[in-house]
RNA sequence: GCCCCGAUGGUGUAGCGGCCUAUCAUCCGAGCCUGUCGAGCUCGGGACACGGAUUCAAAUUCCGUUCGGGGCGCCA
């Protein structure tokens, strides 16, 4: 069989050589005595040609394939500055692998738009399209820049049960399922295992995998299935350090995405900065005080409403031109439910606790967590937790934990506020909402 | 879960109770065209979400259902 040439390997040695590529018949420019084919494949597209006088029996059969078949040609290499790759493909014959219905139910090229439902329903083909391709070439490179950042800083990759008999954060936002004779819950957060990792004395920790929440939240940045990107580290002084870790990691990807991802990048229309480090700190205290003046974005609780959250991102942004800062300090109230968030020695009504928001969007989440078994319980107690439930978690600290603290990153929505993505649904091959289970 | 908005060919849209056997684009089909690169030109094809109500007359008004969009609460 012969071997089927990729774009970037036809260079021009390849020039006047018989070669062989497949892919995807995107258009056809039939100008009657000569047709243009623009063929599609993993890495771009590429142009055959048919010349008519040359074979009109082979003309015929090409120029009338549907769109979006699959075909192999074989032919000759002509080098070409005014085509697109600087090369045509001047075919001498094809074979038709798989030829596409008609009509698309999606349009792959088509010059209108088509809803993001429609897009979803039809994934499969809207994954054709370049820009959606490039979009995946640009979260494989975030993900890979993610495990290198994580390995050169020491970080061990583990992977935490995914079917769990308790949450992190109580019940409500949980998908049970039947788990043989009992009941079982889809895992939210790794966070208990992370920290029984750190009580193992693993040390440093990292695991990129699905989290899982039921909630009914129906708004373009939430999703019932999403990519937790969690770390854990012992022998912290305070969340400080788990702020530079989790800033040195975000500037790590977006460098990577600068540097391996140029070309996908041309195709979403962001210009992508380095934001300087260290990012900006804002407590939680300062931005409640500014929306105190403004007189909205405040809920009852003494947090931030959503409109608070975009209204935060807007003042940082036009004040010191920045998309990336820390919100610090967060009020116990306001992460009571997080039980095992380490408060304030000096001030309990505060917390080490952090977000990490980019243009009004949370990222990520995190800080140092209560290592001491009398305060943990105590902290439980509060948000009536059972502990006969929590046992495996608690035991750990009662045999030797270290203090530690760690962050969840949103995979997805780190991609989505650095291309400016409207809806986070967009960043997932085939995303999971309240409503949407299929494809 | 709550609030607001919407549903017209495969796709995206225009549409004042009668001028609607419904607009435009894209797409599909037939034809012309030897350098296209959003190819061009000619001709043709295809739709009012579903159920009920009001009316002489409903794509258009009203009610219900289903589906979709936006926002909120909550969060990554």
């Amino acid at each position: 069989m012969t071997e089927i040439t990729h774009i970037s390997s036809v260079d021009e040695d390849l020039h006047d050589q018989k070669i062989r590529m497949a892919g995807w018949i995107q258009d056809v420019r039939n100008l009657g005595g000569i047709a243009f084919i623009i063929m599609r494949e993993r890495e771009g597209v590429f142009q055959v040609t048919v010349i008519k006088k040359n074979d009109p029996e082979l003309f015929e059969k090409i120029a009338n394939v549907s769109r979006e078949s699959v075909v192999t040609v074989d032919g000759t290499v002509q080098g070409n500055e005014e085509v697109i790759n600087g090369f045509e493909l001047m075919a001498e014959s094809f074979e038709l692998i798989s030829e596409a219905g008609t009509p698309l139910p999606l349009g792959v090229i088509d010059k209108v738009g088509a809803d993001l439902d429609t897009r979803l329903n039809n994934r499969f083909l809207d994954l054709r399209k370049e820009k959606v391709l490039a979009l995946f070439k640009l979260r494989d490179i975030m993900e890979r820049a993610m495990r290198g950042f994580f390995t050169d800083n020491g970080f061990l990759e583990v992977h935490t049960p995914k079917i769990v008999a308790a949450g992190a954060e109580g019940g409500a936002t949980l998908f049970s399922l039947k788990y043989f004779d009992s009941e079982a819950y889809l895992a939210q957060s790794p966070q208990l295992y992370k920290q029984i990792l750190m009580g193992a004395g693993f040390e440093r920790v990292y695991e990129i995998a699905p989290a899982y929440r039921a909630e009914a939240s129906d708004t373009v940045r939430h999703i019932a299935e999403f990519i937790s990107v969690d770390a854990e580290m012992s022998f912290i002084k305070s969340s400080e350090d788990v702020m530079d870790l989790c800033e040195r990691l975000v500037y790590h990807v977006l460098k990577a995405m600068k540097e391996e991802g140029s070309h996908s990048l041309e195709l979403w229309p962001v210009d992508m900065v380095l934001p300087k480090l260290p990012l900006r700190r804002v407590t939680h205290e300062e931005c409640i005080g500014y929306l105190g003046g403004l007189g909205k974005g405040t809920d009852p609780e003494g947090g931030m409403d959503t409109e608070g959250e975009k209204l935060v991102g807007r003042w940082i942004r036009e004040k010191h031109g920045e998309d990336f800062y820390f919100i610090t300090e967060f009020p116990t109230s306001v992460v009571g439910r997080t039980f095992y968030a380490m408060r304030n020695v000096d001030d309990p009504e505060l917390t080490g606790y952090f977000d990490l928001g980019c243009r009004g969007l949370e990222i990520v989440s995190g800080g140092q967590r209560e290592h001491r078994y009398d305060v943990l319980t105590k902290q439980m107690e509060e948000n009536n937790l059972d502990f006969e439930e929590f046992e495996f978690y608690l035991k750990t600290f009662r045999f030797g934990m270290p203090p530690h603290g760690g962050f969840g990153l949103g995979a997805e929505r780190l991609l989505q506020t650095v291309l400016d993505i409207k809806n986070i649904r967009e960043c997932v091959l085939f995303p999971r909402d309240r409503v949407r289970l299929v494809p």
